[in-house]
DNA sequence: CATGAATGAGGATTCATTCAT
DNA sequence: CATGAATGAATCCTCATTCAT
């Protein structure tokens, strides 16, 4: 008889590859992408070695997506946010407040993919290019319509967006290093007003 | 006669030490960590693998003195350029200007370090933090003088720091990967003028 | 279906084991420790470099498990021996004559353990003492209980053994440097009946 | 003027070929031939790594001087020792206790030569050959010559001579191990009456 | 689908030896 | 004679990936 890809079976497989990438974002966190070795992501997710590539093509394919995980959930949340707020300037404190809460809630997956991508290897950078590029391009967009529409003063965008992302990227990294500020979205406040104040906002 | 180690000789050898880190950091830029072979930086230096090992303990020990030269520099270009000014906010200015002078005309060393030397292994995130938090330092010292000074308004000089130095990363890591702005130092004005206006100086 | 231990494979597995002992035997006794490379082993056995290692930790552990073979055998095989005599001397003689036996059938382990191993490495001269140790010992007992039983006058027992194991000790070693005597064996009753008159047996 | 090799020359010499060879006796003592990197013997000895291929062709060479020092020493004492007595068997007992007297005063040449040399490489086991062989002789050719005169009744002297030989080196080897028999040559009495009585000599 | 034994290329490091100084 | 910097071949071991079971 036909082999039956029942319901069931579906499942199984889908929580086999949540699993598999549930140790891949332990083991990546903990030693960084040389430092892992296939097999103990292995181990650590329960399955044999070569399970791994049933699920993933490969030790670079299983890596790229926790990247894509975590600037899916990113861009998800910022999307999701953004449609309860009305007024630009809001939107914009909503995007940022909401990408950090991803953050907050994903340390390993945000120590892979804004601490260790970059140096794993350059064929990696690339794609923590577009993480920063897609939330610089969110500012950016948001800065520019303020500013068309008079809420804001005259602001060279390009320069403000990636201030305003560097802002909170540093302190994204301090806490995934530090462990400061704790929480994380407790820094989120002023660092919203430090911005609007940078970029002439009337608060 | 027993072998001198004469002027000529010593001059022979600082040479030598130089080329290997200058092809180290020609390599280690290019490639990453894991992508280099020591072969590759002998070769690219002109040297054999072994001597290598006559001026660096291992590949590791290699890598840290390039973190070690920006660390430095930059340090040193700090220390320098503040000396040449009076005011708080004034040397807060240049102290930062400065930085961003190293690191444009050192763009291999910033990548090296800014970019990949967290990724690369685990080990070198530590003296990763030690840059960023020499250099918030700097800021917030200068930060918590201007407020005492009463320069300032009231301000959460930590937070303050920490984002301070990342409206500047951000921009060094998008010139690092777009080559924008470009010149580097050419977004020095419009951040120093953002950061200003955020911690509610009077310009 | 998950992958099967089964019985085919546990025994492919197990050849394999000897497959790679049996090549490291060869390779070891030829060349010593140091002038035999992993992958020399490797490719006499017929398998890659890597498989040895799945098989032992490491060159030292596959080297140390050839003198842990001869000593099994050599114990084993005298208390096997011992258990078919009932006389003390007879079952001292019983002793020495199986571990010669044991040296006879195994050249290249007993050129591996007694010729090579303590130069190898100091760290292998524990495992040596404890091979002539051993064998002293078993002769020591023997000899105390034969006085204590009145069958032999009274002794320095510590020297006596010594010297009786090395009477076969050096018989052995010239028997493995140029092949006399020949067959080993034959130096047995010759070097029993030296030792019996040395310690005063009656004949 | 031309270069005079004069006598102090000469002996600056003669001292720095000692003391390379003091540096290398107790270096390759205490880890072994492979575990000893000229470098070490070089820093040993208080001169610089190019200098030991002044005085020694290689690594080698080196260590084949340690054999032959102590095989020189050891003949030139049984030499030395068997001239001031008459009888066959006084000789052969004077040969053997000099033997002991120089293993006694040169543990790590003896720990180099007997215990190590063999397992270094397979080609210096034929050098340690030579000097089992050179004792062997000794004794079976006193042996020889005492059944000839019948001072001994008939005997295999081949295999006697080994057998006694092997004693000693027995006992060396423990000494060199456990530091028993403690001083070494303490055992030589009762290995001598041990030998003689296996020989059916008439104390 | 799952397994884990097997592969073998790749790489950091060591060290005997040479030779310009 | 003496030095010690330089060489580069050699080797152990790791690990991503494959595939017979």
């Amino acid at each position: 008889m036909a082999y039956q890809r029942t319901k069931k079976v579906e499942e199984r497989l889908a929580a086999r590859e949540l699993a598999i990438l549930d140790a891949a974002r332990q083991v990546f966190a903990e030693r960084g992408y040389h430092g892992s070795a296939m097999r103990d992501i292995a181990s650590r997710a329960g399955v044999a070695t070569g399970t791994l590539y049933l699920y993933f093509a490969n030790k670079e394919a299983l890596y790229v997506a926790l990247l894509e995980r975590l600037t899916s959930l990113v861009l998800q949340s910022i999307v999701a946010a953004r449609s309860t707020r009305s007024g630009v300037l809001s939107k914009l404190e909503a995007s940022i407040t909401a990408a950090m809460m991803v953050f907050a809630e994903n340390g390993d997956l945000a120590r892979i993919v804004l601490v260790q991508a970059a140096g794993a290897d350059p064929s990696f950078e690339d794609r923590l290019s577009q993480v920063h590029r897609a939330l610089a391009d969110f500012v950016r967009k948001d800065l520019e319509e303020a500013v068309a529409a008079g809420v804001l003063p005259a602001l060279d965008c390009e320069v403000a967006a990636l201030a305003w992302v560097g802002t909170f990227y540093e302190v994204v990294m301090s806490w995934l290093r530090d462990g400061r500020p704790d929480p994380l979205q407790s820094s989120v406040p002023t660092l919203v007003a430090y911005n609007l104040r940078a970029i002439g906002a009337r608060t």
